[in-house]
DNA sequence: TGGCGGGCTAAACGATCGTTCGGGTAGCAT
DNA sequence: ATGCTACCCGAACGATCGTTTAGCCCGCCA
């Protein structure tokens, strides 16, 4: 596993980048100084800037080294469903560290989050061509929108959960995700109306009006 | 309606407070300077922070703005779930303007975007136990994880709306929404697996691993 | 042993930040 | 006419910003 802000033995240049990912996360990109990230990690400003070149350097070093860590895990995905939900949790704690700053960067239309949700999407989509061929999930009039839904929602989950925790009245972290998975379960499996009709109706009344 | 950046006849208060929400949207708080407000507005700087004694100040304007108006598209809401449906469109276009605002506010963590998550969450509750009396959805076993849960997904595709046009290859717009919420009543009408039991043996294999 | 490059610090640069201040002008009441 | 109030400008303040520069220290190679 790349390393995390929980290691102790890490190069000076690795501790300054795995500050500044907590900071910028925390207070924003643009709201975090140089000197804030130099103290944070002991060193003086100037090296910071010695190592990245500049603030936006270190910006990018941040992007990478998150991509890159997101796209190790992804490498690692199981692809039959049931045995992909077992590693599920132990991910959404193990990337904790990188939920801020992915969740800043989503909406600042980085370059980074574009590529991201791209790439989440569009395995999203043959996830669920593959297991739609097994007979698994229901056809989809509209897969590639149906993949891109559900990637939103997903990581909608992500931006959103310091709302959520604090609105469920417990404690912020990645157990949010997991109790907040159980719903989601709920909705995949049976949806939300009762009668499939209903959705129907609702739609045909949504596209009467646009 | 309340007035919005788009009307010409404000007053030099209001425009101040209209060119803000714009950019603190577009470019964040931290990275949107008072001076550049300013000339957006057409006034000089001073006359910025005289109106609303300092920058938080103007961001607490647009905060109590913003909250003010969806306060009053929620008033117009209709309980009937069909008759809700047909502003929807409607409303989705008239709110653009403070989307890009809110997307921010949503993951600064600030007081607005809190209450308006409550706020919007316990909403959509007593919504849901209401048509769930008139047999339109299923009963759920945790009503309020699943109103807070819907109400996520929602705002999620709010805040992460600009990535979806860019990924589904469409202008970005109030429309990208109109067009999800297709993929969304289609899951709401009848999930996502094929038979709710492959859900319900997901939801075991993710209870067994926590 | 002498040089040399990389990690690192301290000091300073100009730019820009939020904010303050003094004054100026138009409208309205006295 | 006078004073008051609200709206507004332009210049300036100190602080902080990202960045540059000069130089120190230490391990490595010749």
């Amino acid at each position: 596993m790349r390393s995390t802000p929980a290691d102790g033995d890490l190069t000076t240049r690795a501790r300054i980048r795995d500050v500044a990912l907590d900071r910028f996360g925390r207070d924003g990109f643009a709201a975090t100084g140089v000197r804030a990230i130099a103290t944070g990690a002991g060193v003086s400003p100037g090296l910071v800037l010695h190592h990245f070149g500049s603030k936006d350097g270190l910006r990018q070093e941040c992007d990478d080294h998150v991509a890159r860590t997101i796209r190790e895990i992804k490498q690692a995905q199981a692809a039959d469903p049931m045995a992909s939900m077992d590693g599920w949790t132990a991910k959404v704690h193990e990337l904790d560290w990188l939920r801020s700053y992915l969740s800043r960067a989503l909406t600042d239309g980085s370059d980074l989050a574009f590529r991201l949700f791209a790439e989440l999407s569009t395995d999203a989509e043959s996830y669920l061509a593959q297991w739609e061929e097994h007979g698994l999930i229901r056809p989809s009039e509209d897969p590639v929108g149906r993949a891109a839904y559900l990637t939103a929602t997903s990581l909608g989950m992500v931006v959103l959960r310091p709302l959520l925790a604090r609105h469920l009245g417990v404690p912020d972290g990645p157990d949010v995700l997991v109790h907040l998975s159980r719903a989601a379960m709920d909705m995949y499996a049976r949806g939300l109306f009762a009668d499939p009709a209903i959705g129907e109706q609702l739609a045909a009344r949504l596209e009467e009006n646009t």
